[in-house]
DNA sequence: AGCATATCGGAAATCGTTTTCCGCATGAGC
DNA sequence: GCTCATGCGGAAAACGATTTCCGATATGCT
């Protein structure tokens, strides 16, 4: 295999200075035409491309993002990823991936190993809602860096991008109470996690208003993980008058209470009433189809992406720091079940009531 | 923010060269243990990071392996991406994530991209199988490469690691003939998928072995889209007497098939027996469950990995260059379906056959 | 025609590290 | 006590680009 060919290399066959070939193709004033050209046929001609390190070290930058995640085996953060890294790479960036394994203690490890690597930028969403520690340690390193779903840093160099978890968190509620539910139970993530106590404060706000006293017993926080989620939902499950409604506040969660389900062989939609966040696979094919509180995440991706490439220009914020993307109720079967209520003729009244909270 | 403390700075603070800095870090022989000491101290001190860039341009490595994948939005590439990426994090590298987007003209196009950035090494699991170009282009690019449940070339540095999808494929096609199934529907990926063509020969040869011909027109090849999955499951299963069983080879067309089944009213496992590979979310918490052909995608991830991080040490190349992982048939309720036949007898002889098949 | 200005090209410094090369010093052997 | 071998540390080259600085040329104006 032949070596790579050098700036030298492209000099010597254009005839110029190397001085000269960088200045050709980088686009800079006073270049003749004619320079230019006779440098692009030789770069064409000996395929070269500028070595990534030397340039890189050059120029203090690597147009290179850097992604922490939690973790990226789940099916809403790979989507979220796979959209933002199609308009990162459009943009003329890479992205390196890095997973803190759902440990907190990991992500300022990974920052650290980012930024070692100069990424030009970062997006983070990293699953526990970052410490303290980690949230200084970002600020410290001066990097453009686009929260994914978290709170933003006071930083100037911290953007944010967000879902308005809350509004379809209350029509959910709403939708429940609607249909007779007053004992609506909620498992959500880790207490600290950013969705979570959106999702959590909504809830709470919404049973407050429609005169329901949010319960204790009926609220349990978990962590990211089927076997906990589980074991939590068993629990919240078996209480005597079993809630009649449960709203799962993310993915995982969602399977380990439907495992819990199962195994207790409660029916969805017909035992009792299931409204999930996130709109997967999983919520529009389980049968009955369950009711979903779902968000676009390639727009959520996207976004992320082109606030980062924003932030990264240097100068020139004009932007909003904080965007919030829309959320919406899906609902289907899971969340037809009506309670029944000693009293009757309920059916009527709560149609309207949907339709009106619909609108 | 205080500048970063470079060689130098470290080289001033112990009061030596740098080239002995240098030397004392990365333990070279004939280096004095004082020096050792003194160099370690005002590193420690001085938070003393080596330059990445730096480092990488004069070493011409980065620690840095590309990780080429279809899309990672697709629940089973992100487990194998995550355990891989664990790997090969405790191995000392990062992980840059290229997504060809499904589209095989554009592989070429990334791995380039990667080669530019002087990756260590690469994994390679883009979901076209890359036509000659792309598998010439990671020949003449030099780099050791890992094909994930893809044919590695002939290359010195190409190495794989497959699942077996054959054998439980076998399995799988012998269980549906054992309960009298005997039209056996087959959707698959694009014909050309190393995965899909393993399950499709072995579907072909498990039918041809029970004494039933595979039949072209129960065969359907679809591209990586549950729209496509969709359509040509809704011809499949619109056929006049429609196949009484149904093979799904991956979790997109999964998702497309149970749509088109839901569509049609027909109830699985009781209207038809389904068969997916992949052992997914979906398919344990479908209800019924769903018989599925499972596989650690962990230990994919992981041995990929460990595969790579071989091959990228310098000689002692004693590895085997291709290593296949095993395949299990789990068996759940969308299968307990039996086919009720009008003749009879032939029970016998069929159960016969694959209780030698499966051995 | 001569001078001043604008523009372009080439040589060399720079980025931060690794690594080679060389000289010095210390130790041992004769 | 002298020499040789060996181990250790310092100076400088190399990696491959960008970029500054400076000299040279061309152009335009008086």
């Amino acid at each position: 295999m032949t070596q790579k060919a050098t700036i030298h290399d492209v000099a010597q066959q254009a005839q110029v200075s190397v001085g000269s070939v960088s200045r050709a193709l980088n686009n800079y004033p006073h270049v003749s035409e004619d320079l230019k050209q006779r440098v692009r046929a030789a770069a064409l001609e000996l395929d070269y491309q500028p070595a990534f390190l030397a340039n890189g070290l050059r120029r203090g930058e690597t147009n290179t993002v850097g992604f922490l995640v939690g973790t990226i085996a789940n099916p809403v953060i790979s989507t979220i990823f796979e959209a933002a890294s199609e308009a990162l790479s459009t943009g003329g960036y890479a992205v390196t991936l890095v997973s803190s394994r759902n440990q907190a203690e990991l992500d300022v490890a990974c920052l650290r190993l980012l930024a070692r690597r100069q990424v030009s930028g970062l997006i983070v969403s990293s699953a526990a809602e970052s410490p303290q520690r980690a949230r200084a340690c970002l600020a410290e390193l001066g990097i453009p860096t686009v929260m994914l779903d978290r709170e933003a840093t006071g930083d100037d160099l911290c953007y944010a991008v967000q879902s308005d978890h809350a509004s379809s968190m209350r029509r959910a509620v709403a939708h429940l109470v609607s249909r007779g539910h007053e004992e609506i139970a909620f498992i959500g993530g880790p207490a600290d996690f950013y969705p979570t106590r959106q999702r959590f404060l909504a809830y709470a706000e919404a049973l407050d208003f429609a005169g329901l006293r949010p319960r204790r017993a009926l609220t349990r926080f978990t962590s990211f993980n089927e076997r906990a989620a589980y074991a939590e939902a068993l629990l919240l499950l078996q209480r005597d008058p079993p809630p009649s409604a449960l709203i799962v506040a993310g993915n995982i969660i969602l399977a380990g209470a439907l495992m819990a389900l199962q195994d207790l062989g409660l029916l969805v939609g017909r035992d009792i009433a299931l409204v999930a966040c996130d709109d997967i696979h999983l919520t529009r094919l389980y049968r009955p189809p369950i009711t979903a509180i779902r968000r676009d995440l390639q727009l959520l991706g996207v976004t992320a992406a082109h606030l980062l490439l924003q932030g990264m220009q240097a100068g020139a914020d004009q932007a909003e720091r904080v965007i919030k993307l829309p959320t919406e109720l899906i609902l289907r079967e899971s969340t037809q079940v009506a309670r029944i209520k000693p009293a009757s003729a309920h059916r009527g009244r709560k149609a309207g009531a949907i339709a009106e909270l619909v609108n």
